[in-house]
DNA sequence: TCCTAGATTGGAATTATTCTTGATATCGCT
DNA sequence: AGCGATATCAAGAATAATTCCAATCTAGGA
């Protein structure tokens, strides 16, 4: 067991981030997310979130999760045209569809890689952002 | 001038595709998207398309491009939540999108590019499709 | 030519997300 | 503690891209 993992899982926030007030609405959705790394919905992480504040609207829990992202405390992931899905790993990763289970997989990059390196860049382009889904099957082990 | 490219434009499909039916909306779709590779939306290969086809609606717009995306004939590409755009690029390639213009570059993998090489993939990972996406800036040259 | 499967159309329906508005809560200051 | 300014919340309405549906249409084969 990831004991790590889980101690962070058990708080709020990791620390306050400036300005951004923190609600108990806006814990609980943070809370949630760090508990259950499945990259759920708006829509799973509202139904995880009432069990603690019965009252949240789906509209709140839209204006937390967009909050927590433009305060960079999580990231949004889109898959295709489905609905978005969030995720507290900020690190710079990409995502694993596996199209058997539905599940989504964190991946990282092997250390020390760089984007040129396997990229035809346009000369002079500043990356602020990247974006890498694979879509897949994990065989059978 | 890419004379090459100049004439696949002209050009309405490039070869017959097995259980595809070309009808003049399909072929018009196709044409359009390849005269003008900008990754046009849906609704901008609609505008497109009725010059031709003044009559055609924006579902047999959506029929087309779907249909044309299960043959393999072009790409569905998504940025975050925007409206699906459309590429008749099918080698497999990522995009650029500069933020400041609004304009999209294909972006080519560099020859010989293992991804498995950057990517920590979870074992026995078999990848169908890649997707990625770069977001920034083009500095001026 | 006639039949049939598949294609097209226009409009209605769907769905995720955003917007609006009024009510609440919080912060900084005295 | 009290007060005004500001931010947040909630509920439902509104939006927008896309899909669905039912009714024609069309092309190609028997």
């Amino acid at each position: 067991m990831n004991h790590r993992l889980h101690d962070r899982a058990a708080n709020s926030l990791p620390e306050a981030c400036p300005g951004l007030r923190m609600t108990p609405q806006r814990q609980e959705v943070y809370r949630v997310l760090m508990g259950r790394r499945d990259h759920p919905t708006a829509n799973e992480v509202h139904s995880r979130v009432k069990k603690r504040l019965p009252n949240i609207s789906l509209a709140t829990v839209y204006n937390c999760l967009e909050t927590l992202v433009d305060h960079g405390l999580i990231r949004q992931v889109n898959f295709e045209r489905e609905s978005s899905r969030y995720c507290p790993n900020v690190n710079e990763h990409g995502h694993f569809h596996d199209a058997a289970s539905g599940t989504i997989h964190d991946i990282e990059f092997k250390p020390g890689v760089n984007l040129a390196d396997f990229l035809d860049l346009p000369p002079g382009a500043v990356i602020e952002d990247i974006e890498i889904t694979l879509r897949g099957k994990l065989a059978a082990s």
